[in-house]
Formats: structure tokens, C-alpha cells, sequence
DNA sequence: CTAGACTATCAATAATTATGATATTTAAAA
DNA sequence: TTTTAAATATCATAATTATTGATAGTCTAG
């Protein structure tokens, strides 16, 4: 069976084009070089080296098979970064769960720094709807979980309250709510709401629906849907309407019992008593830092 | 540095779930793997497998380790793969050159059996006008062409009949020529001709263009389009033209000396004197019976 | 409860690898 | 051309590492 020490003489040597120069980078003596590089070609059956000039040149074999060593190299320094990672106490993998109208570009930076710091942890990224991210948050399927207030609080959960996002009220321009003005929460009834609930049909304690005939949808992207579809109006993220409301397709509904936006709180949560880990540390931190930042 | 023999005691160590089993395995007594397993562990500073049971079972952080062991003990395989490729004088890689009309899924067949007999050997397929492809050979830049015959035999080149393919002359439903019948090669000529030439802007010796006012191709997928265009009339192979006849798009033209389709012969061309190894040979046999049975 | 099979440990031994000295070659400098 | 510094190959020896065989303890199925 190769031995990875004679594979990284291949490529030192054949990187610094000399065996004595290979030798003192990993504080041998020269002799176990030419010796390591002998054993590696009688064992492959294959030169990897000329040698007719003073400094070893790589054969077109040895090239050839040298492509394939750096690879190995790699692989093994992996397989050991792996390793230093599980003495750092650090999770194999992270599971977290975002309300997908949280899962802003901000969001996505703070993931891309989480890759540079624990190149060794995966992450599990699920969009689930908020009221649904609690459950799955104290069952333990879920690590760390970026939603909506919920009023009713669980127990087996810690909650970190990290900012809040604007809701508006809104429809299509041509739904019947987009012509009138100074409405009153009674005036809404008549129309449908699209709504957002969980899987579990919960709805949220924060962000309720007021009228008997609402449709329910599990994500705010398939609410977005309905609603340019004129299916009926909603309470959505500013930010995910600001740019159809720009274009004129979509209108916000003129409500006299919110003349600002509304501002609906955002919580990180994470099971309580649960064993932190380096790397949920991190993420927790960083993701409240963010939230923070970015009011 | 970590040996790549105790790795190989991790993996099937933990696919047996014995290492007794594995020390049978391996060909050596049970306290060799005892001994290296340790080893590993004590060098990577993880504890892999838990031994309160009788059978050892891999800990969670083995468990995570186990993947990328895996894959650095396929890849070390993929390292002698390659040695021994190279014993056997098979070629790193080979360079072949198809006239784009050529590239049929015959071919490609040919291509995926040669992947499974030689998967070591790369292959460089490029697309050329037949023309260049003899240059190319002669200079030794490719290894094996496939080609429609150049009379002009070149003194360098050594080539091979294998079969032949149809040729006719096709124009766009709605070109002048398409309503004529019985044409003979000077009625041809009021027409621009789509031809095929090289890069070196030689045409072939076969396939001449015989009318003044040609449009010159580098690859017959080219002519085809301009055809389509009515920029002009070409000859094309029947396989490439056959669909947009049978959709009424092109036409063919009758012309009296040709009444059945004009078969150019094809060639596989290699460079004389070559010392071909054996996925050179095995290519090239192959190559050889595919055009043959294809006919 | 026992037989069979498993693992850990240890000391002795075998095998491998590293070392240091030496001869030889090479490329550039004098 | 000669010289010099640095490179490689080889070899016997030293050091390290891996392997072995024996032993004791442990677990599981019957």
C-alpha cells in the first residue's frame, strides 16, 4: 500500500525540481528523498523523474500521474482538517430554519462567513413558515430558527428578539381594496386575505387574518402569488412587494389604523438547554449582530 | 503523516464491524488493526469507534470521518489506476479529429464503449472541416482523423477507407432552384454554392465547388444554416438535410447527373509512422468496424 | 453458565525507514 | 580550462515503526 509520505516527496520535488531542496523543506536528509522517490517508482513500475541533468525533471508519466497526487494530498489534508474540527468540539453539520421572508441577501452574507470560519460544517438550510419553525426548533430537528414573534411562547425554547421587518398591507392595483382610501379594519372583511400559516394549520399570533374568508399558504412567495393573481389582498414583507409596487402591479392598501408600516418583530430561537456547539455559537452571534445592523 | 494502511483498517473495520474480521481481511492477526485503529486515533485525536459492545461500532465523529476516508482511499486506488494505465504504455491522452458531419451518435458510441476499456486515457475530440484535418494529423497535433477522402494523397498520412456517406444537392423550399427539374451542373451555376473549405482556406479535392460565386464553411452545420437562409445551394450529407426535407423546409435538387445520391467516401486518417499505443489501436480498430457495420 | 469469539495489551521480533558518509555528476564561476 | 559548489545515488548502520504471538479480560448466544 503507497505511502502519502512518499506521494508528497513526488510533488515537493517535483514542485521545487529538486530532491536536496525537498529534503530540507521536510527536514530530512537528502538521502530519504532519493530513496523515498526510488521506492515510489520500483513500487508504481513507473520513472517519475529524469534525472540526466543536475535538477530532476518530471517524465510525462510522472506528470501525468502528478495531477493525481496533488489530488490525493489534498484529499488526506482534508481528511485531517476534518478531524482537527471534531477536537475543536465543532458540529458536523448545523440545521436552521428561516421564515422565508427573512432569507435575505443580508442572510445569505452572514452564511458565506459561517463557510470561511467552519469549512467543516455543513449547513442544513430549510424555509419553513413561522409558526411551523418553533416546532421543529423544540423537537430538536432544527438547530437555530430566524422567524416572527410568536406570542405564545414555548418553553423548551430560548428566544433572542434581533430586530423587526415592515409589513404592509396589499393588493393588486386592479382589486377592488386598491381604489379606496382611509380603510378601517371592518372594511377589510368583505375581501379575502391571503394568509400565511404553518403545516400544522396554525396561524401566527402576530400576524393574524381578520377575515372569515382567507386562504392560507405555507410561504409568503406562494401569498405573493395569489396576490398578483388578485386572488385577494395581504399582509406582506415591504421588502418583498417594494418592487411590484414600483412597477404599479401590486398597491398598497390605505388603512387608517396603520398610517406607518407595521412592524413586526423578528426572534432568533434556539431549543433551550441545548449544547452549544463553536459553530452555533458563531451563527447565533453573528446572526443577531446582523439583524441588529441592519435597521 | 497519516498512513493510507490505517485508513484502509477504518473503512473495513467499520464495513465489517469487526477487527478480527478485518485483520482476516487484510491478511494479518487481529492486534495489527487493534494497533493501528489506536494508532489512528491517537494521532487524529479522535476517538473512532466506541468498544463497550463486543462488536466495535464507528462514534458519531468516525462516522463523519468515515465519508471523507472513503474518498481518499478511492482516490489513492485512482492514483495506482493510473500507474498501472501507464505500465501497460496506454496513451494519457488522445487527440482526435471528426469532420462535424461525421460526429454521429455512432460515433459517440464508439467514444463511451473506448471510456470503459480505457478509462485512464482522455480524449480530445475536436470538430474541422475535412481539409484541415489531414494538416493537423501530418503535424502531429492530432492522432486519429475522421474525414470525407482527399484525393491528394499526403506522403505523411496514412489512410484507411472505411465506408461512405450520401451526399445531395439541397436548396430551401422556396429557392429558384426547387421548382426546376432534370438540372444539369451548368444550370447550377447562376446559383451561389454553399461549400465546404478549411481554415487554410483549401477546399477539397472531392466536394469541389463548381460554381464562381461560392460562400465558403468551415463546418457543414455552417453551410446548413446559410442554406437555410437562401443565401444558397450546397451538397450536404442526406443524414444532416433528411429531416428538413421530410418538414418541407429544404428541397432536394434534381440534377440529371446524380440520380442517386453521390456517396463520398471517409476516411480514417493517422500519421504514418506513428508509434500508436493501445488505446490508440483499439480506437482505431473500432472506428474501423463501426463505419463498416454502419453501412 | 459456558463455549466461542471478540478486543486490549505487552514484550519480542521483523521490517521498514532514516541517517551519515562517500563517490559521482553537473552547471556555473574563476 | 579548471575550479567550486551543489546536486544525486549508493551503501552500511542506526533508529523507528510495524508485526507477531501469547495472554487476559469481556461480551453474546445458546
Amino acid at each position: 500500500m503507497l505511502s502519502l509520505e512518499q506521494i508528497n516527496m513526488l510533488v515537493l520535488s517535483a514542485e521545487l525540481g529538486s530532491f536536496s531542496a525537498c529534503a530540507r523543506k521536510l527536514g530530512k536528509v537528502q538521502s530519504a528523498v532519493s530513496h523515498g522517490i526510488s521506492n515510489l517508482e520500483i513500487d508504481l513500475g513507473v520513472e517519475l523523474f529524469d534525472r540526466t541533468s543536475r535538477s530532476p525533471k518530471l517524465t510525462p508519466e510522472g506528470e501525468r500521474l502528478l495531477r493525481s497526487a496533488k489530488a490525493l494530498l489534498a484529499q488526506s489534508h482534508e481528511f485531517e482538517k476534518i478531524a482537527e474540527s471534531i477536537t475543536r468540539h465543532e458540529e458536523g453539520a448545523l440545521t436552521i430554519a428561516v421564515d422565508d421572508a427573512l432569507l435575505t441577501p443580508y442572510l445569505s452574507t452572514i452564511l458565506a462567513l459561517f463557510a470561511q470560519a467552519f469549512p467543516h460544517v455543513e449547513i442544513d438550510l430549510i424555509s419553513l413558515a413561522s409558526p411551523d419553525i418553533i416546532a421543529t426548533v423544540a423537537d430538536g430537528n432544527v438547530d437555530i430558527g430566524v422567524m416572527f414573534s410568536e406570542v405564545e411562547a414555548n418553553k423548551q425554547v430560548d428566544f433572542c428578539y434581533v430586530g423587526s421587518v415592515d409589513f404592509v398591507a396589499v393588493c393588486h392595483a386592479d382589486f377592488p381594496l386598491a381604489a379606496l382610501r382611509r380603510l378601517s379594519e371592518s372594511d377589510l372583511m368583505p375581501y379575502r386575505q391571503i394568509a400565511v400559516r404553518g403545516q400544522q394549520k396554525r396561524e401566527s399570533q402576530v400576524l393574524i387574518s381578520m377575515t372569515p374568508n382567507a386562504w392560507w399558504c405555507s410561504s409568503n412567495y406562494s401569498v405573493l402569488a395569489l396576490v398578483k393573481q388578485q386572488i385577494g389582498w395581504a399582509y406582506l414583507p415591504l421588502s418583498l412587494v417594494q418592487p411590484f409596487v414600483h412597477t404599479g402591479l401590486l398597491q398598497k392598501i390605505d388603512v387608517t389604523f396603520d398610517h406607518k408600516p407595521w412592524s413586526v418583530p423578528v426572534d432568533l430561537v434556539c431549543k433551550k438547554g441545548a449544547l452549544r456547539g463553536p459553530a452555533h455559537q458563531w451563527l447565533f452571534d453573528a446572526l443577531k449582530n446582523a439583524f441588529s445592523a441592519e435597521r
